[in-house]
DNA sequence: CGGTTTCTGGACTTGCGGGTCCATTTTTGC
DNA sequence: GCAAAAATGGACCCGCAAGTCCAGAAACCG
């Protein structure tokens, strides 16, 4: 039933995605109009509605989910390979030099709140989001246990949580201020805390 | 020239201010209409008008100042006494029982994106409210290794920061998760982590 | 090929909600 | 008490942008 697209019915989908996602990153869910998309991708309206029979609703759900895939596929490869320490901090860099590059224009912006208020499906597609990265960063402490760099007696789960909480928060303020300092601080502070208690162990 | 208010029309204009963030909490930016505030704060469409000139936009503004005030003024007198373990911990709970009562009805999440998009004064009050919040944690910090409960070589801004973003993100992550786990996990790690490296000194 | 389905373009409708206006009532200050 | 200023109520306007509709072009498939 989903089939039903032809090579140039699946391109086009995908250009206004694609533009759709440009367009709201740059300026804003709620100042992007349909219009501007039909422009920026060279559509129609009835093209809209056609690949998206329920409107900007739909629409916007699928560059949510679209949205939300990159971010983690920009972590990539090294979100999925925290074996040793200086992976870890190879993925701290490439968070900084990532939202330091796109500034204010994030992809979470317009999925946090802005979008999740509109479209209800939204909120599972940020849900899905986090716990795909937590669960990642937990595998990574989980690992480092396994090798004696971490205390094994830590509770990964919930170190991880924090982790992801103090990016969120690093770059919430990334947006509000400007300034990168907050996810800066929290990701090497973070990250010395686990080095921490390494080897030596216990209390 | 402010100066025009009679009695009457300072308490309405309070009572407009606090319905609109009520409902603003309750329901969310942009599905507030004009006349939801009417009709909930008791006002007619003139007397919006006549307290706020610049129509929704300057209410925004009005509402979004009020709730960034009663964010800090919730975690008095806490905040401004980060004087021992205990403090911190009283602080530690009333952020938690806070965030847990009002659960996904957050005056950040009104603040956060959707007014700083409409409004653009809103950004200003949004950073002024980190900045304070920030501030207040710092002097905690120094106030601890004052007293020798901190390790005097820490970066007291630096750790603020990080404290701040990551309470940032777990309200942010209770919002999209409705668990409080992120907040508390942040809560209990950095407390814990600031506790270390007492007067043991560091490296 | 030729019938069928999918794709495309764009004119048109519609409803919502912010903003304007002014007439009336209440308060203020002398 | 009385003019001036502020407060109130609500009818009206108006633009915008989402959504509808259909006719024609292109692509698919046997």
């Amino acid at each position: 039933m989903t089939r039903a697209l032809t090579r140039k019915g699946e391109a086009t989908r995908a250009r206004i995605v694609a533009g759709a996602a440009a367009e709201i990153r740059e300026r804003g869910v709620d100042e992007v109009r349909l219009e501007d998309v039909m422009a920026h991708t060279g559509t129609s309206k009835g093209q809209l509605f056609h690949y998206f029979p329920d409107g900007k609703e739909g629409l916007l759900l699928a560059v949510a989910q679209h949205e939300a895939d990159q971010v983690l596929i920009d972590q990539e490869p090294m979100l999925s390979n925290l074996t040793s320490w200086p992976a870890w901090l190879a993925w701290r860099d490439r968070l900084i030099e990532r939202y330091l590059a796109q500034g204010v224009k994030c992809p979470l912006n317009g999925l946090l709140g802005q979008t999740g208020r509109r479209a209800p499906g939204a909120q599972a597609i940020v849900t899905g989001l986090m716990w795909r990265w937590q669960t990642a960063i937990t595998e990574g402490i989980r690992h480092m246990q396994s090798t004696g760099d971490i205390d094994p007696d830590l509770d990964a789960d919930r170190a991880a949580a924090a982790l992801l909480a103090g990016i969120q928060g690093g770059v919430l303020l990334l947006l509000s201020t400007g300034k990168i300092d907050h996810l800066e601080a929290v990701l090497d502070l973070t990250i010395d805390s686990l080095r921490a208690g390494a080897r030596t162990g216990g209390s």
